[in-house]
DNA sequence: TTAGTTGCAAACTCTTTGCATTTAG
DNA sequence: CTAAATGCAAAGAGTTTGCAACTAA
């Protein structure tokens, strides 16, 4: 964790940007949620527990600080609220989403599954690939059992 | 186009909606500009160009059954708009997306990429994918010819 | 020392809502 | 006739910005 946070700071002064110790909570934050999807205001208040005095905006520039230096990507799931997500050391691209549109849970898919994909993109419309975002909607495993053992009689086949 | 509004409205009056001649006039709007990913201004400044009367709010109200009917896809590129998307007759998943960095262009991709990638998430992950969102960041042909003939020197090793 | 950063409050943008009035079916 | 829909203006939610004070390098 802690080379982590070196290597961002490095990042930052190779920019001449700063770390402060509202940024470097902030990055804490981040690191210590890396599972989860943290909206501004959820980053505010967990990183508020261990910085009182941080203001809202200053979580805002911060998170799009990272944006801009790549080390975060910013998402959106279509609720109207932005996510932050730290990227992983060396990952190349994006990774992937499941959504449960049952319960709201969200997965992340590390593997790259589009690799095919994007060769084709290339070859038939001449697209230069540089990112994607890729999300799936539908039922999780928890609630697909749910719905069973509730006796949901959807028929199946599967 | 006649056939597909008098589709609609039997989609509305099926679940008791009626279909106003400001929701027909939404709709002829977004018929006309299926190419496009527009915004709900952009639909009402468009709308408003045959029905001055109508407002806002109703435009959103508008978009937002026709999306609940899946007549439409709401969709999120990023920027913190929502745009709306009318579906294919028969699209059993939404299509893809490939936007410009460069030049802002969206391309659609009707095509069914995915079909693998979906057998494997409910093999591997036990996650039962009812639709999705593929949206590839990258530079169109457009823009990649318009580099190449700036003299930028990149080198393109492709 | 000083360019970069912060907190605050006010401003902004997109979207939703309350309500009196109108209208499609 | 009446449940549903509309237009307007006001309210909300999320995000950005101006500015004087502050601070990391």
């Amino acid at each position: 964790m802690e080379h982590r946070i070196e290597r961002i700071k490095k990042h930052l002064h190779s920019q001449s940007y700063k770390l402060t110790p509202q940024r470097e909570a902030t990055v804490r934050v981040l690191l210590e949620n890396e599972e989860d999807h943290l909206s501004a205001e959820d980053v505010y208040l967990l990183v508020k527990e261990k910085a009182p005095e941080i203001g809202l905006a200053t979580v805002y520039r911060t998170l799009e600080l990272l944006s801009e230096l790549k080390i975060v990507d910013k998402i959106n799931f279509g609720d109207g609220v932005s996510r932050y997500d730290l990227r992983k050391e060396g990952a190349e691209h994006f990774h992937h989403h499941l959504v449960c549109i049952e319960c709201g849970s969200v997965e992340e898919i590390e593997e790259d599954l589009l690799g095919d994909v994007e060769k084709l993109i290339e070859g038939e419309w001449g697209f230069q690939v540089k990112d994607h975002r890729l999300t799936f909607h539908g039922i999780c495993r928890v609630c697909q059992k749910a719905a069973v053992s509730s006796g949901s009689n959807t028929s199946s086949h599967n």
